[in-house]
DNA sequence: GGGGCGGGCTAAATCGTTTTAGCATGCTAG
DNA sequence: CTAGCATGCTAAAACGATTTAGCCCGCCCC
């Protein structure tokens, strides 16, 4: 369709062949290795080289088509250039947004990564940390896992359980988080708010709750304790099946309908909940948002979706492994050096068709 | 929390330090290096060592904590045990799907892989792809990437634009695909289905497009052209926003109500129209199922949460994954030989609430 | 005329493995 | 007594780079 495209260093000749090496630049030039290898890598040593031969260097390079071998670097210089990442499992709606910020960054800054879904088994987590130790990675990054022990590399956590020394842990501002969402509802005249609380195991729950409590405080609102129920779910991670959130909040939804305490708005631990919800109280024949507002959490893909679309308070996935891969780097680049126990990443709360004023208010 | 945990071949030194070396076990045991490469790999030429010896041996590896370095190894051994996979981008639904798929495959058969998103943009498909072969990839997954020139890698394709020789195309099979759903709404009584076609440039959609109108035939079936929608969306490929395929659905429910044209049924070209659809349908009083049925195509997560949920053709992207890793390791494994240019994955049905008898039918 | 110096390069060690080609030693067989 | 042959191991050369420590040559200066 298009013309034919330019290629840029293009050895024209068959490419299935043997790929050149260092010593056959140097050959072909008649110079060493040594030579090549200085000049190829802009060492400061190649000071003394003489700026014509380091053109012919470069030129012979160039037209032969030579590539360092990375492996070989690598083992010379005792860098490998990529990192290792941990992570449940790849499939589903977090870590799938997380690797995708990790990844931007580690790219552009020339490192790769090496990703293994350890499916929350602790043999698992532990055989693949060896074997990720063993392709000599530079460092790790944990996202959405529970980590017991030290490291032996520099490391990162995302949404991590606890604190560990010399680990950075990157998590979402609890504290704004929930003042967004309950100023949000309180400014729409919201007083009665049941609240979905997080499963006893997740990383989030505890911060989360606390911020909540603390808002709610501060906004003068009460929390009614028969307005809010606990999630159940695994205890390996804040990430069981989507499917089971949403069956959970659908069959809470309905709870909290059947305890007949009044509410008008429903504030849900994350984004399947609050759906799972919705749906149970519309089938009750409440209207959302009129007689009842519900806002999630993370705004997952569907979230704007959903009919009505969900209001919620959104984690800026991407931008967490981001932040993330940029401290590893941090890191790895300034070894001795202290590095923050924390990051905290500002979520935003998205308003969309789910909530609205409060039934009966001015 | 709990009792201390166990190590299973811990050096309970300090773990900072150097690891070990196959030299320093060597030189632990008064052996040579050789023997004890011999040993830990059970080479073949290992059958002259006594078993003794050989229990010595990794009794002092295991008691010196060693781990082969996997760099050095690769080095000699010319293999890296690593692919490079190459997508638009990791973020949502369909190349992460797919990656989970791969990753399961691999690392169950002791590899590592390396990815790169191109963000659609030939030349940086073309950077990373440089750089994964510097690095040493042995072979190559593309995901939904179209591909001009011949690779210079073994290399397997999922949803893959055109057929290129020597690279397998994993895809799903559209004519089962059309039949499926067709045949369901035809059972339920629909005969004026509308129809939402890809975007020209994708690489399903012509061939999806043919097995719709082959199933049609078939099942005695008319298309009324004025009840088929073209969704436009962008040149690179199949993965254009979510949030813009959504709108584009919900755009095009509203045009075909507009065209005054009369259907009972919605067959979508995938999930996100079809629930944008279903969203302009209900807005304008119509209700799903009873009114329009409404099928959708991937099975995104999303899809069982919607109100009504969307019975869709569901791709099983994981196990595409899974097949193009393996037939990538066979690759691997039988490099003359010949491999097949495809893989056709079949889809299945999943029936929720948005599809029922059509109006009016007996 | 010899010591010093700087310019332009290179030899060789090294990174941690794998693998080929043998080397001692002792026993057996002729 | 010695050739032959296991047996049990090892020396050394890869793999493809990087890096340290110089080497050689010519020129300048005293």
């Amino acid at each position: 369709m298009s013309p034919a495209r330019r290629k840029e260093a293009g050895s024209d000749e068959r490419s299935p062949v043997k790929p050149v090496r260092l010593k056959d630049v140097a050959a072909h030039l008649g110079l060493s290795p040594t030579t090549v290898s200085l000049v190829m890598n802009r060492s400061p040593a190649a000071r003394g080289i003489p700026p014509e031969t380091q053109d012919r260097v470069r030129a012979a390079a160039a037209e032969l088509g030579y590539r360092p071998n990375f492996i070989a670097r690598s083992l010379r210089r005792q860098r490998s250039f990529a990192v290792g990442v941990l992570l449940p499992e790849i499939s589903e709606g977090y870590a799938a947004g997380v690797l995708a910020g990790i990844e931007d960054q580690l790219l552009q800054d020339g490192y790769f990564y090496l990703v293994a879904g350890h499916h929350s088994k602790p043999d698992l987590f532990d055989d693949y940390l060896q074997l990720l130790t063993e392709r000599s990675v530079e460092g790790l990054i944990l996202v959405n896992t529970p980590l017991h022990e030290p490291l032996p590399l520099p490391a990162v956590v995302v949404a991590g359980h606890r604190e560990m020394t010399g680990v950075t842990n990157v998590a979402i501002d609890h504290q704004v988080a929930a003042r967004l969402a309950l100023a949000h509802l309180a400014e729409l005249g919201h007083r009665r708010i049941a609240f979905f609380k997080g499963h006893a195991h997740s990383a989030d729950t505890e911060a989360r709750w606390q911020a909540i409590v603390a808002a709610s405080t501060e906004l003068g609102l009460e929390i009614d304790p028969r307005l809010t129920l606990q999630l159940s779910g695994e205890p390996a991670g804040e990430q069981f099946s989507p499917e089971e959130g949403y069956r959970e909040g659908h069959v809470f939804g309905r709870k909290l309908l059947e305890a007949g305490e009044r509410f008008t708005a429903l504030f849900a631990f994350n984004d399947v909940s609050a759906i799972g919800a919705m749906r149970a109280l519309s089938e009750a024949g409440m209207r959302i948002p009129d007689d009842v507002a519900v806002v999630g959490f993370d705004d997952i893909l569907s979230a704007a979706f959903q009919n009505p679309s969900l209001t919620t308070v959104r984690q800026p996935l991407h931008e967490m492994g981001r932040r993330a891969a940029a401290e590893l780097l941090h890191k790895l680049g300034a070894p001795g050096e202290e590095s923050p126990p924390a990051i905290t990443i500002e979520p935003t709360l998205v308003v969309r068709d789910s909530t609205g004023p409060a039934p009966g208010d001015a």
